[in-house]
DNA sequence: GGCGATACGGAGCGCGTGTTCCGGTTGTCA
DNA sequence: TGACAACCGGAACACGCGCTCCGTATCGCC
């Protein structure tokens, strides 16, 4: 991969550039001849670098997957878990809202169609969180990691039908928060 | 419709039935040849009796989301808004979620693609409903008819997500309830 | 039972899309 | 600069699916 001919690499750098495009905006949904198109050269360029249009969507997913990981390790030890819970998950959100690419990725890393280890990487990030805040009593404890990514999905579902609704978001991360009020209804 | 060949008449029950049953376990996406075949039939017959498949799956739908409203609006009457309301939110998504046909329908009732008249009739009801509730002080009131269907929506993909999480349905309901807590975040 | 109208079946068309194939081109190295 | 290997483009293939078409079978009426 790195003894390739020059433009070669330079026409891998533009396929990937086009497909980061492409994916974000229609998710895994577009068509490949679209992204050869954007990237300026015909679909067979695109097969010599990439063997199937899956592997593609997920070279340009895999990196930011594992960039939520990464923050989420980072964020792991630091104090107030509750406060660094909360706003992990709607960035996460809010990242993933403006980029369907992401979206589809996380929805269909349960299927397991999702390349092992960054899917993993980021599943086990988010149960280290998730465990911090509910030890320190911020969230519900009758939840776990993977219900959590079920919510993430759930809400990605509710913003893509109801695009820029704040408050939503708001409804399920109070839902998040022990229940600890006055029952009301 | 009435003065069809008894052949006909029979066929065309034939297709509903195998387009229920078809369409309730993989929604829109099961090919109109599956539907025929399960039926019995030939691709011809489905189209002599309906002239797209989207007309074959609203015909299938409508009745079920017309049953919706009609409850909704059973309902809009009675004491304790907010147990009504709770009540019925989680019924809708419980029923749903057994039912992929109704899951489409609902979450492409937001494209104009719906029959329009059940839409919004299942749509007003439930904008009824959730003004109740507010109104007795039972649901937060930041939200509209619109965001709820939007919240039904997600819950639907949570439940696809991860099947018979009965406690993630519990964290949005919990959402929906009037912030009067102690912040614990 | 015979006859016209109606309905049936399923092969086939059009289209979109993932993938492959190959003749021509271009970079690289001696 | 020449020659070989690597690479490129895009036409063509495979396939699934919605939908149509038409020869054949069936129904209903006299």
């Amino acid at each position: 991969m790195e003894k390739m001919r020059a433009d070669a690499r330079r026409n891998r750098a533009k396929v990937l550039a086009a497909a980061e495009e492409a994916f974000a905006l229609d998710g895994l949904a577009v068509p490949l001849d679209d992204i050869a198109r954007l990237a300026g050269v015909g679909a067979g360029t695109v097969y010599r670098h990439f063997p199937s249009k899956e592997a593609l969507f997920q070279a340009v997913v895999l990196e930011r997957i594992q960039q939520f990981a990464e923050e989420a390790r980072a964020l792991a030890t630091a104090d107030e878990p509750g406060g660094v819970f909360f706003d992990y998950f709607v960035r996460v959100i809010r990242q993933a809202s403006l980029n369907r690419a992401i979206c589809d990725a996380l929805a269909e890393s349960s299927g397991h169609a999702f390349k092992a280890g960054a899917g993993d990487e980021f599943r086990a990030a988010l149960a280290e969180l998730l465990a911090r805040a509910q030890a320190a009593g911020a969230v519900r404890p009758d939840i776990d990691g993977d219900d959590l990514r079920a919510l993430i999905v759930g809400c990605l579902a509710v913003e893509r039908y109801a695009p820029g609704s704040e408050h939503l978001l708001r409804v399920v991360v109070d839902g998040l928060r022990p229940v600890e009020r006055v029952r009301t209804g």
